[in-house]
RNA sequence: GGUUACGUGGCCGAGUGGCUAGGCAGUGGUCUGCAACACCAUCUACGGCGGUUCGAAUCCGUCCGUAACCUCCA
């Protein structure tokens, strides 16, 4: 079938059909976290939904090379010249070196991934392993007249490269609108303009991370990590950029600065961004405070949700939303994401035991095209659910009685609506047999021994206790009640 | 203040110049020892005011409201 595939390119604000720069190949790199402490469900939105057009560009054929980085370099806190890099400021809170908290927030972020069924991208370099990159196009960007160096730090002459190049093409902004409204911040008299940013920043004597270049021991731009990484494994140009809204200015226009500055090239072809999560209508953000953790979530350990929701489930509410929209989360808005997400998965469930007759009652081909209809329209994830509860619905008729099913088009519709909801969308059965599920029911079986036991009921008690046993559970009595264990 | 989005039924959330989004909840049914689950059917809509049009919730203007970015943030 032909499949042509729209995606919204931030630089032109338009649906564009997608070309990639090498047939049949697509680069792919996704802006990944700051790993100096947990990753919030805000983060993972991101990560998700790049996930999912992962998944799709490869279920349509395509060999994607995805690439996210990991940002382990410390960067300022704020914008002045003294300050202090997050990861350092952590690492003396908690008394670690700044690579143990690296590690620690690095490997969780990893298992919330995971939890949510995320396949990892094919690379995941680290800013800290591309120093000697990143210098290197701090050197280009010299040599080319767009950088100046002031006080060991090099800073990116933001006005020089807007005579020949349109800095703000990506956020829709001009230079003089940025420049009347930036407030003067005190320390940045080594700046030419307050629109410069660094490409390399001498580090202050008490700056742990820093490294030796020919300018001064300090550490890179937090923008340069991006264009170094993603010029290395991607080439000067790729195909597909992305990352959360609140990168686009001024993180990626930066990016597109410096790749232009060093290459002559603009770097990407389609610029995507997905919208923030927001809780209580305002985006979560580590910095104010306004987040939830995916952990919390999953063990319903917090103030904000009325119970736990499973990972699949979070997942599933996700994808009811566009990519492109914002999405409020709410334990009402997860409930009925529930509800939803178990239907489905019921009725996916039902299909091998369904009856195939001579003929189709319905337009099979069509209800499976629009799958993929869906998805070419900008990974419109909330219709391609809509179409498989059309699906769902379908089946459930076949299951009355109410609908027919020829054998073709019933090996058509299960090879497709699994393809898309465990293949493309990265949903999966709910496995009933974890411990999380063993925890209340062994709540409820040690209350009813305990009944026994105190009716004196032995031959009960005993009964649950072998019959536990047997399922390979331990029942321990106590002075204090009974426990459990695997 | 500047820039950019958005405002859809009880809730969440798509889409669109005229033809049912979908999920949840509600209501009525089927099933069931009772209940829950599941399944079937079904109601409520496009922020206010103008304009363009044969026709707009969909295009334009304006007003009101919300959010994001302009400082680190997915």
């Amino acid at each position: 079938m032909t499949n042509t595939l729209y995606i919204y390119n931030t630089l032109s604000a338009n649906k564009e059909e997608f070309k990639p720069l090498n047939k049949d190949l697509v680069g792919m790199y996704v802006c990944g976290p700051t790993v100096y402490s947990d990753v919030h469900l805000g983060n993972c939105r991101t990560f998700i939904s790049f996930d999912t057009i992962y998944r799709y560009l490869m279920y349509l054929g395509y060999k994607v090379r995805y690439v996210r980085n990991i940002t382990d370099a410390g960067h300022l806190e704020n914008d002045a010249d003294e300050g202090e890099d997050k990861i350092s400021k952590k690492a003396r809170l908690e008394q670690l070196e700044p690579m143990e908290i690296v590690q620690k927030y690095t490997l969780g972020f990893h298992k919330v991934l995971r939890a949510f069924n995320n396949l990892p991208p094919s690379i995941e370099p680290t800013a800290t392993g591309h120093i000697i990159e990143q210098i290197e196009i701090t050197k280009k960007i010299l040599d080319k007249g767009f950088a100046y160096e002031s006080n060991g730090s090099v800073y990116f002459d933001v006005e020089k490269y807007n005579q020949t190049e349109n800095y703000g093409e990506l956020s829709g902004r001009k230079i003089e609108d940025l420049i009347s409204g930036t407030r003067a911040l005190d320390g940045q008299s080594e700046k030419k303009s307050p629109l410069d940013f660094a490409l390399w920043k001498k580090a202050s004597p008490y700056h742990i991370m820093r490294w030796p270049s020919p300018w001064s021991v300090g550490f890179p731009g937090w923008h340069l990590e991006c264009t170094a990484m993603s010029t290395k494994y991607l080439g000067k140009q790729f195909d597909i950029h992305g990352g959360g809204m609140d990168l686009k200015f001024p993180h990626h226009e930066c990016e597109i600065a410096q790749g232009c500055a060093s290459t002559g090239k603009k770097p990407v072809k389609y610029w995507m961004h997905t919208n923030m999560l927001t809780l209580n209508g305002k985006k979560m953000s580590k910095s104010t405070g306004n987040t939830l953790l995916p952990e919390e979530l999953f063990s319903g350990n917090n103030k904000l949700m009325d119970k736990p929701y499973h990972p699949m489930v979070v997942r599933f509410f996700m994808m009811q939303a566009h990519y492109r929209s914002v999405l409020d989360f709410s334990s009402e808005a997860l409930n009925a994401s529930e509800k939803g997400f178990n239907k489905l998965m019921t009725a996916i469930k039902d299909l091998p035991q369904l009856t195939k007759s001579t003929q189709s009652s319905i337009d099979v081909q069509s209800l499976v095209d629009s799958f993929y209809q869906s998805m070419n329209d900008d990974f419109n994830t909330p219709i391609l659910i809509a179409k498989l509860f059309e699906a769902v619905k379908y089946i459930n008729h076949i299951k009355d009685g109410k609908a027919t099913i020829s054998k073709n088009d019933f090996d058509l519709l299960s090879d497709k609506i699994t393809a898309f909801t465990f293949d493309v969308l990265g949903l999966n059965f709910i496995d009933k047999t974890d411990e999380s599920i063993l925890e209340p029911l062994m709540k409820i079986i040690l209350t009813l021994r305990k009944q026994a036991k105190k009716n004196k009921d032995y031959t009960t008690a005993d009964y649950i206790r072998d019959k536990v046993s047997e399922a390979g559970i331990t029942i321990k009595d106590t002075r204090e009640g009974s426990t459990w264990s695997l």
